[in-house]
DNA sequence: ATTGGAATTGAGAATCAGTCTCAATTGAAC
DNA sequence: GTTCAATTGAGACTGATTCTCAATTCCAAT
């Protein structure tokens, strides 16, 4: 699956599918939900595998240009990842409280997007949506 | 208008409304649209105002939680603010030919969003929206 | 007005994510 | 096997932002 679609992309560039891209692909993969650059590395580095940090940025950077995976956003801490050859296109909540992220996609929502954008007379390529607040758990612990 | 909200935060704080934060939120204040602190702390400078780097991002700290400016994202350049204090709650469309960002406001979205917070039992307070695409000029010249 | 102490300032050091450099290594194609 | 471009890793570098700290400013109580 992935490794199909990485290893494709590559050669046609005329790059090299090698074991540190690999790796670093598949412990992607074989983890779920987002991501951070350095949580890989270091999970990488502990799993025996090799990528140094620079490896893990470049392949990084490959990877969101084939469409595997996508920078889902820049916080102060750096950018988290998600991987796209799971699920679909999807947004975010994000609790203010304990940082939990909540995935969920909604057709109306889409389709209301591109309304607008039409009206705008903007061509819309893709698009980001979070919504910060609070997660259930946490509304109970404020109540108390 | 700003100046008496800032002053009255920083007061209730036992913080001072000193010159160089007068000279900050003006320069913000003065300008219309999205900002960058670089930007900022430049034109502070040229306008012979004083105030150094270090008290520009102190200060749009500061203007960040009394809420008269609001980061709008951060980029691989920085982070981008607006003043709220001017015009109420709008999403983004960002142009990635030229950068232009176009400011818009759906009372369906906002509905909408609400309604699927709701469905969720999520606690919704704030959100961002940006869709990334091609301004009807780039569109133009893309033809050509 | 004077004074004492807390808040502020600016210059530059420090931090931190991410990129770049470059010499050594690898791998694919001939 | 030879060749040569692509890749790698260590560490230098960059750029945005924060921190440090001594010097300065402001406020408010005297
Ligand atoms: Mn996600
Ligand atoms: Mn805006
Ligand atoms: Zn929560
Ligand atoms: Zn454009």
């Amino acid at each position: 699956m992935g490794k199909r679609i990485f290893s494709k992309f590559l050669k046609e560039r005329r790059q090299r599918f090698t074991k540190e891209r690999e790796g670093i692909l598949q412990k992607i993969l074989s983890s779920r939900g987002h991501f951070d650059p350095e949580s890989l590395y270091l999970k990488i580095k502990e799993t025996g595998l090799k990528a140094s940090r620079a490896s893990v940025y470049r392949t990084l950077n490959l990877l969101c240009e084939c469409g595997l995976i996508e920078r889902v956003k820049k916080t102060e801490h750096g950018t988290i990842y998600e991987h796209t050859s799971v699920h679909e296109h999807h947004d975010h909540m994000l609790c203010m409280e304990c940082g939990n992220i909540i995935e969920f996609y909604s057709e109306n929502l889409e389709k209301l997007q591109e309304g607008i954008c039409k009206r705008q007379g903007f061509q819309g390529v893709s698009h980001s949506l979070e919504i910060r607040g609070y997660c259930k758990k946490c509304q109970k612990k404020k109540r108390s």
